[in-house]
DNA sequence: ATGCCCGAGAACCTCGGA
């Protein structure tokens, strides 16, 4: 089982590079951010030729969040329980494995924060605490959960190009990565470092000055495995290829293998 | 310095992103 996550910055501009990828590499689950686009404008049929079933939920300009999946999905939820908020940034649905057992995929787009005495940012701390209520009892329900997406958080400053410009900025703040920590507390594991110690390793870098030539980057885009899944993982790493391409997403995709099919 | 670049919407600028 190959699960991939990967923020697009508008899937209408970055189509074309989301079906070479599925091509190329087909994932089992590939769960898409930021769409950027209504739900009437999803390319269900595009998607649906390339042997893939897309669960979304969308609006207008922001956010969106999507699930392709060779199999289709069943228990399809798009909003988080007891949280009325009219960003799309939360899907979750139920993937059948070929043992029988169920795998609980959930994608999340988590807000930005904009910064740390912004309103913004209370409506971050608010939502996290939302997701956290939900996983918690996802993974009581599901023990083969997975949970993607983009978190915009560095879990450590090694997930930093520059600590120390970034000290107590959005996105590596000591009091965002507690709230990420609390979340991963529940039984969620970052699945990249269990192959990677190493640092200088982003799966987003800034459009700006020569962000990505410098290799001035964070990586804010995770796979957070369950006990079991973490068991079951054998490969977790960033594929930077598509940040390459000509007008690319500021992110790139994040994949991890499961032995499980 | 809250900028550099990018996408969307409306419209040639503003907002939001990270």
């Amino acid at each position: 089982m190959k699960i991939a996550s990967w923020n697009v910055n508008s899937l209408r501009v970055r189509v074309e590079h989301v079906s070479d990828w599925l091509e190329s590499h087909s994932p089992d689950l590939l769960c898409l951010q930021e769409l950027k686009m209504t739900d009437d404008e999803f390319p269900v049929d595009h998607f649906q030729s390339l042997g893939y079933h897309s669960a979304f939920t969308g609006q207008k300009t922001y956010n969106g969040v999507a699930i392709l999946s060779k199999k289709p999905l069943t228990n399809v939820v798009t909003d988080l329980p007891d949280y009325s908020d009219p960003m799309r940034r939360y899907i979750a649905g139920d993937a059948q494995l070929s043992n029988g057992e169920t795998l609980r995929i959930v994608n999340v787009y988590c807000p930005n924060g904009q910064a740390l005495d912004s309103d913004k940012f209370i409506y971050k701390r608010e939502w996290f605490a939302k997701l956290q209520t939900a996983m918690r009892d996802t993974l009581s329900k599901n023990p083969n959960t997975v949970l993607v997406g983009d978190f915009n958080i560095t879990p450590a400053n090694i997930d930093c190009h520059d600590p120390a410009r970034w000290a107590g900025k959005i996105h590596c703040s000591d009091i965002e990565r507690l709230i990420l920590q609390t979340l991963m507390n529940e039984g969620l594991y970052d699945t990249y470092r269990k192959f990677h110690a190493e640092g200088d390793q982003f799966s987003w870098w800034d459009y700006r000055g020569a962000g990505y030539r410098a290799n001035e980057g964070l990586r804010i885009d995770l796979i957070l495995s369950s006990s079991a899944m973490l068991d079951q993982s054998h490969d977790c790493h960033i594929d930077e290829a598509p940040r390459k391409l000509e007008r690319p997403s500021d992110h790139t995709p994040v994949v991890a293998e499961y032995r499980i099919d």
